[in-house]
DNA sequence: GTTGACACCTGGACGC
DNA sequence: TGCGTCCAGGTGTCAA
């Protein structure tokens, strides 16, 4: 499933690859993944020029001439830009066309991506305006996201991955975090001090980072575009894993919030 | 305001 | 082999 180092792949494909490309036709195949409706998306889209491709958190923002397309991949969503038409359309569910005969694929088999079109002012838009900072773009007030986790009486892995206190961070590299920074995702928000604080950012910017520069984790579903995959799946500590790579003991397996969490009883307190 | 349950969705794994 | 059931998970919505 895409999480910031992912996402942050696909865009850095992407920006190469549709940077001032014309759009000349969009086909929708699957209306639900649009948050506009059909006709307000296209009409505000076709014409537009790609101008620039950000992203903040999970959410890749298509920066046009006139607007923003703000798209969220969710657990499988894809991009393939292609020189040529795709005979099988199997889970493609958006095709934009550009005036140099390229097009744009977006193929997502679950079907929970999202797309949707912002006239202006995209950072304080419905889907923006509620995210915490950006772990690699944003410099992040400790103090802040120390008051917000510390209020709360939810397991800090439920804390962690909710986007409103710190965006980017999906349940793959919150095991991974919660392991580098030696705490039990189990520990609660009130029980978290601001030095556990400032480690875990410490401590996801640190794994972010290393996860960008080996273009994201492969895991089951996620590539990139173009058939670019990642490799951070090589350099996962414990999610997934059996074992403890410090302490050799056997990891443990819970579900918190409904995800599958790894951790070690014995080196995350 | 906070929290938990649920819906969305489909391929793959598993048991019978 | 074929069928039914369960699981995976990011986010929004709704009820308590």
């Amino acid at each position: 499933m895409p999480e910031l180092p992912e996402v942050e792949t696909v865009r850095r494909v992407l920006h190469d690859s549709l940077l001032n490309k014309r759009i000349s036709n969009i086909d929708i195949l699957y209306s639900p993944i649009i948050e506009n409706d059909d006709s307000t998306f296209k009409e505000n889209i076709i014409g537009k020029e790609i101008i620039d491709i950000k992203r903040y958190g999970k959410y890749l923002i298509f920066c046009l001439n006139k607007g923003y397309i703000l798209s969220h991949l969710r657990m499988e969503g894809k991009y393939y830009y292609l020189n040529e038409k795709l005979e099988n359309l199997a889970h493609i569910h958006v095709i934009y066309h550009f005036s140099d005969g390229t097009y744009l694929y977006y193929k997502d088999v679950r079907k929970f991506g999202r797309m949707e079109y912002i006239e202006d002012d995209i950072y304080h838009s419905k889907s923006l305006s509620k995210m915490g900072p950006d772990l690699i773009l944003s410099d992040i007030d400790i103090n802040s996201i120390y008051q917000k986790i510390h209020k709360s009486d939810k397991e800090i892995k439920s804390l962690l991955l909710d986007q409103t206190i710190v965006a980017g961070l999906g349940n793959i590299y919150v095991d991974e975090v919660l392991f580098k920074a030696k705490i039990s995702p189990l520990k609660k928000g009130k029980e978290i001090t601001r030095k556990n604080t400032s480690q875990l950012i410490l401590a996801s910017k640190e794994i972010l980072s290393n996860a960008i520069i080996h273009k994201g984790t492969t895991i089951k579903s996620y590539t990139s575009s173009l058939g670019v995959e990642g490799n951070y799946q090589n350099f996962l500590q414990v999610h997934t894993k059996n074992i403890c790579p410090n302490c050799k003991i056997a990891l443990n397996r819970v579900k918190i919030k409904g995800r599958m969490t790894y951790y070690c009883k014995e080196c995350q307190r």
